[in-house]
DNA sequence: CAGCATACGGAGCTAGGATTCCGTTTGTCA
DNA sequence: TGACAAACGGAATCCTAGCTCCGTATGCTG
């Protein structure tokens, strides 16, 4: 199971059954009879990231600055797909995709994430019109690039830019600089 | 062979070849008659499509304002692939996905791209270390948007934020707008 | 109109991958 | 140790979707 999960990170849900059991030394059978089917396979590996997910969230919550906060979920939440194919499918088309049961995971990250947003737009240190939609949006690409583009594209430099599109204009940075945007989680306003 | 293209861009390289021949009001055998497999009938209609788009980036070419030129294949681009999902697709893998004999589409595309993000990068209206790459991978984000939550977020909210994040800080604009973007290539900078 | 060539249609073949089923192994309790 | 139960393994089955093949329809030529 836990064994799947490495799987499941290379190769996303196209990963086959009997390689899953191989890869974890048992026979097809056994893994059937942990789970149903393929799909509550994905999915049980799905939720306990989602869960990771949420708690990254939570963790965020906890900085004082509203700006720093909403930047940590973001590069936190990028950061803690990278590498996991299958994840990163399911967050970039997690509205659709109605896993059974994750609901309760993703209402937690939500819940967390909604709060952040709302914190950093009464700062004013984000664009006013930033939506939660924004935040999953913005992270469906991120991911994408990730997904799609494994080797010839950084997603941290996709991350960075958009970070300066997502920033009020007067707090805009990483302009002009290492384009990594290694910059910590300082916030004194520019210019 | 038109025909099929509607059901490509509705359901992307999933369609079936039964559908695809039944959509078009022909029996299988027809369709591979044209086209030897489905990789090739699949590769015939994203060729011209990169055709068309090639022919949006040279159009773009021709405007005058360096930064407007930018936003004007970003935007063409985007539009173009709104409503085709099959083309969605290749547009976010087309790096690694080397479908057969479309190098010379591409290398069209690419070649008025790297021009027109060159002008503006001399002219300093966008960030200094934007490169070609960076074009790429954010249209995959983009892109990313449309397939996978084509109903629940807006795609053009995504560009423009992006297109904030992109432009060099003096000229970042529709902040606080009406955050579709609508403003044309007006290019007087802000403040 | 007969004969030949070209294009068509779609039943059937095949391969890949999920799922099932049953004989076997391992573990537990008297 | 013997009997029963629980967990296992993996061959066999089923299903789906791409692709092949051959009998038929259409059209052209003399």
């Amino acid at each position: 199971m836990s064994s799947g999960r490495e799987l499941f990170a290379r190769l996303g849900p196209q990963a086959q059954m009997d390689e899953i059991a191989a890869h974890a030394g048992v026979g097809i059978g056994t893994v059937y009879r942990h789970f149903p089917t393929k799909e509550a396979l994905l999915t049980a590996m799905v939720r306990d990231r989602f869960r990771e997910f949420a708690e990254i969230a939570e963790l965020a919550e906890s900085i004082d600055d509203p700006l720093a906060a909403l930047e940590t979920v973001i590069r936190g939440s990028a950061e803690a797909v990278e590498g996991d194919a299958g994840f990163q499918l399911a967050m970039m088309g997690s509205d659709e995709l109605e896993w059974e049961g994750i609901e309760q995971e993703k209402a937690a990250l939500d819940a967390a994430v909604g709060r952040i947003i709302g914190r950093a737009a009464d700062a004013g240190v984000i664009r006013p019109d930033f939506t939660f939609a924004d935040f999953g949006m913005l992270m469906c690409g991120i991911t994408s690039t990730m997904y799609f583009k494994p080797g010839s594209a950084d997603w941290r430099r996709h991350l960075e830019i958009v970070l300066d599109g997502v920033r009020a204009p007067e707090r805009a940075r990483d302009r002009a600089g290492d384009g990594t945007g290694a910059s910590g989680p300082g916030v004194e306003a520019r210019r």
